[in-house]
DNA sequence: CCAATAGTTAACTTCTGAGTTAACTGTAGG
DNA sequence: CCTACAGTTAACTCAGAAGTTAACTATTGG
């Protein structure tokens, strides 16, 4: 109903820097330095970033050589894709909800007071 | 290509007790205390919490009296959504991703190096 | 082996998010 | 009008997010 992982993939999102590099390694897979010469951030900080991105399994490292490669996990996305989707299946038309709204208010001061 | 408004929407969302919110407020809309009731937080924390989904514009409220009646915006949801239904777009199946991700390695002294 | 590259870790600052209690504003209703 | 209710605002604490610099590890290549 309300996942939890939801938490770690949201908090992860929420940050312009992270969402830039889920976008740009949807294109393609890319170094974490290459990521970090985009972007006015120190390498430390962007390695926080892609910690952050790792933990909510939105990206996989991978090792070759010196250089790690970083891929987008679709999956961890999905998740959060179906959480929306869920909303569409209960949330009607903006009218409907609105009917909604105004028997509830009907309701309201006998129901709960 | 990567939307501001973003930011606000997904920190919103980024916190258990705004999803919860979220999700009951897409079931009926809902006074502020009802939802301070179903949970062990202050009224001033529900307030804020309140505060952060209408800033992000996912709720508008109504008065009626001495009470508040929040309303969930399906728009500002929307908004979410589209940005994630444009990464399917461009990402591939994972077998596909993973034919770009060796090309990449392949190219990846070459080309930027 | 040594220097440069790629990344990590540590230690620290700074800012914001989330919560609290206490005090205040506005509306109902006896 | 006075009390109780619904919500807001203020002032504060505490924890964690986000950034920094500096120092460290590991790999490549001359």
């Amino acid at each position: 109903m309300i996942p939890q992982d939801l938490d770690d993939v949201l908090a992860a999102l929420a940050n312009k820097h992270r969402r830039e590099m889920v976008y740009v390694l949807g294109l393609q897979p890319m170094a974490i330095s290459q990521l970090a010469d985009m972007r006015d951030l120190s390498l430390p900080a962007i390695h926080k970033h892609v910690a952050v991105l790792e933990d909510a399994g939105l990206v996989t490292r991978r090792k070759r050589g010196r250089t790690t490669y970083l891929t987008l996990e679709r999956n961890a996305m999905r998740g959060l894709q179906d959480w929306l989707a869920q909303f569409h299946t209960y949330w009607g038309s903006d009218d409907a909800s609105l009917a909604n709204y105004d028997r509830h208010l009907a309701r309201a001061g006998a129901e709960k007071g």
